[in-house]
DNA sequence: CATACGATTGACT
DNA sequence: GTCAATCGTATGG
């Protein structure tokens, strides 16, 4: 299963970390070693995770926001995908004291805002997703229209499609393209 | 050790 | 559209 299966394949799932439990409605597919625009793309002590076994968390800290992403391997692709955004379907109460006065389609909107209305931190980096008990990913739904265009907010390969969202949710965060964005054909010449 | 930067966000023009 | 907060990484001396 490639790694814009996988992604396509947690659209709709459930799920639950830290009493709040949210319905994955955006991901972002990267595909590793092939992708420029992957942490994996070259391998360091942060992106060695992803080298790893599959359905692990890699956590990661950008601009004082936590991002979470689910390995999807194969260990050799090093591949992830990221969690963009949800919405959140219990535990309603705890996801608005970690996020504050918000509207309710906005609690999980954006990998920044989700992963800090589900709890989730560096210390869930390496968590077995199936596993639990912090982080539990639900079963897979097979009744999501899926809309797909480029990655928000990378600089390299900016026009590969791979982000993929529930066609018309409400929960979706907004397209930005980098400032500085570089084409696939840029970034692999 | 120093420095530049980013898979972000919220506020602002 | 623009800008800055903010800090762990990555990279170079």
């Amino acid at each position: 299963m490639s790694v814009l299966d996988r992604a396509r394949d947690l659209l709709g799932r459930e799920l639950t970390a830290y009493g709040v439990t949210v319905r994955i409605t955006e991901v972002e597919a990267y595909g590793g070693v092939t992708d420029p625009a992957s942490h994996a793309y070259t391998r360091t002590a942060r992106s060695e995770i992803m080298y790893g076994p599959p359905w692990r968390l890699y956590v990661y800290r950008i601009h004082g926001h936590h991002c979470a992403n689910i390995v999807t391997g194969p260990s050799e692709q090093a591949a992830a995908v990221l969690l963009r955004a949800g919405e959140v379907i219990d535990g309603l109460e705890l996801a608005r004291e970690r996020r504050g006065e918000v509207a309710h389609e906005a609690l999980g909107r954006g990998p920044g805002n989700l992963a800090r209305a589900l709890g989730i931190t560096l210390a869930d980096l390496d968590t077995d997703v199936r596993m639990g008990p912090a982080v539990v990913l639900g079963d897979r739904q097979s009744d999501v229209a899926v809309s797909e265009g480029p990655r928000v907010g990378v600089r390299r390969a900016a026009d590969r499609p791979w982000r993929l969202w529930a066609t018309g949710d409400p929960t979706v965060s907004a397209y930005r393209r980098h400032a500085r964005a570089e084409s696939s054909e840029e970034s692999a010449g």
